[in-house]
DNA sequence: CTGTTAGCGCATTCAG
DNA sequence: CTGAATGCGCTAACAG
């Protein structure tokens, strides 16, 4: 800026009201200064900028990782920040395996320099407020609580799933769960016994484990659920990457699917139809919570407080090719 | 900072020298400090830091919008930089409608307050060092010049695409090109037409139309090139978004796919694998070219050059079912 | 070992 | 209408 302002002939402080469009500028000077920031290719740090006028003008997605299930979230809000005036940062700090408390930390850190306002995704703890700055919560540790919330029909997902598979004759059903601390996975958990108890049918506790939600947590419990004596006919995995990753264990263990095991996943992200064969799954609309969480933000950063606290959407099922009737 | 410094009984000075791990601060201090540090939440603002310091620890990927292409890119990126030390932070402005430039100004304005290195996706232009920080760029503009670069073997995409097609009896073949500014739309092009030629079929020009690599933008080039009177048995489109729009435009056209029109995409993104039907393509191995670009990226970061300033990647062949034999 | 001082790039008073 | 002074939160050099 001082080098502009040098260029230009006027101070520093000219060359700000230019650039924030304040009055108190007279037309020749504008014009001048406008010139010369073209010229010379300027534009203001957002970190020093922020650190006076604590605004940015930048939306934050905060994230634990970018996996398909983040990303298409993320296409969400991208699609809908358009028509905002913000600008969008995605942000994946590093948090070496402490799965607790990485999204205050990265909040507060990002919040008064670089970010206005927050989209969080699977946090385990937050306020409604961190930094200052407003925050709503996607798929939250611990179901929608005290701050505005945005998640997907969880329970009824896992009732869908559970029943598609007694409808095709399945009995010995097995859930590879997720993550036990995420509100989802108790949901899609709770899902599966209940419509499993409705159609008379008792879970074999041996077929229930944790598969965490990522492919390498899932990896030891699907072999281990595929190895035993009297192994299930159908699994239902609590999401994609878990359910993608049990097939491969399947395949490696001799086991055709959909012939010798029916696999249905949860979330319908791109990489489930990429599967071989193509996963049956439960689809999210992760697009569309993306962008309703946007919207809430966007709501609250303008003072207001958004409508419904918490929005749900709902859960339908994709079939594909992954599972056979009995 | 000064809460902590007041809550500890230290300076300023000191509780920084504590969060940098400098040393010259003694046991018993430390351990107040670091106890009050964590009793308060508090974390350094990533702004004032790096105004100071000149450094963050963060790299940047600055891509034009959230798409498929650009988003498993940075599943790439992500995946690589564990190793790294570095924290990954993914920034998309807002650009309306100039798709020259933008990638300069964000570029400024990231750097030296948010980001100390970054990898752009498909810029227009750009130096080889902006706002100070190195960057890499991936798929640009130009293709390679004075930037470190790393992209796909694009030539050699659009003649697998095309001799697969010829390969399959067809003749009419129509080419619905990406963004006639970038190199890789440019190349895909030459080996479409470099294809045809060794072949001895004869392009037809009204069988050639930009469809600019979006969905948007490719809907009313697909729409002409398959209402004329003599429509094409089988169309090679750019990327894989334009591909299956074009899928959806045949559809409304009464056209069915493969049986009445053959199409072939490019980039093998999961979207890709979703349509119906799913979509035969040319693959980009995606992540592997954001590993790649990190890697250089880092190299810069620590002082040296890397080693091939241009990486380039295979492209290779995804059968699916949206192509059939003549 | 610790505190003091100065200044990073910018926006905001307040005087000219 | 313009410029000089001040401080945002932090770190680096230096002094104690």
């Amino acid at each position: 800026m001082a080098d502009v302002a040098r260029e230009a002939g006027v101070s520093v402080a000219t060359v700000s009201k230019v650039v924030n469009g304040r009055y108190g500028v007279s037309r020749a000077t504008l014009e001048k200064v406008l010139g010369v920031i073209a010229d010379l290719g300027y534009e203001a740090s957002l970190g020093a900028r922020s650190l006076r006028s604590l605004r940015t003008n930048v939306i934050g997605v905060l994230v634990a990782e970018f996996e398909p299930f983040s990303t298409e979230l993320l296409k969400g809000v991208s699609d809908a920040i358009d028509s905002t005036g913000y600008e969008l940062i995605a942000y994946s700090g590093r948090h070496h395996g402490e799965t607790v408390g990485w999204e205050r930390r990265s909040l507060v850190r990002l919040a008064g320099s670089v970010i206005d306002g927050a989209i969080v995704v699977t946090p385990t703890i937050v306020d409604a407020e961190i930094g200052g700055i407003p925050v709503v919560a996607v798929d939250p540790h611990t179901g929608p609580v005290d701050v505005p919330t945005v998640d997907a029909d969880n329970y009824a997902g896992g009732v869908i799933a559970t029943e598609y598979l007694l409808g095709l004759g399945h009995r010995r059903i097995a859930h590879l769960s997720g993550r036990p601390d995420l509100e989802s996975a108790r949901l899609r958990e709770r899902g599966f016994r209940e419509a499993m108890a409705r159609a008379g049918v008792e879970v074999d506790e041996r077929l229930v484990v944790v598969g965490g939600f990522r492919a390498e947590s899932a990896e030891g419990p699907a072999r281990e659920l595929l190895s035993g004596p009297d192994r299930p006919t159908a699994v239902f995995a609590a999401n994609d990457l878990s359910a993608i990753r049990t097939m491969e264990v399947a395949r490696s263990l001799g086991l055709r699917i959909p012939e010798d095991l029916s696999i249905i996943g949860f979330d319908n992200v791109p990489e489930s139809a990429l599967a071989t064969p193509p996963l049956t799954t439960i689809a999210q609309p992760l697009k569309a919570i993306g962008a309703a969480a946007l919207q809430m933000l966007v709501t609250m950063l303008d003072g207001a407080t958004p409508a419904p606290a918490h929005v749900r959407l709902p859960t339908t099922m994709v079939e594909r090719a992954s599972c056979r009737a009995l």
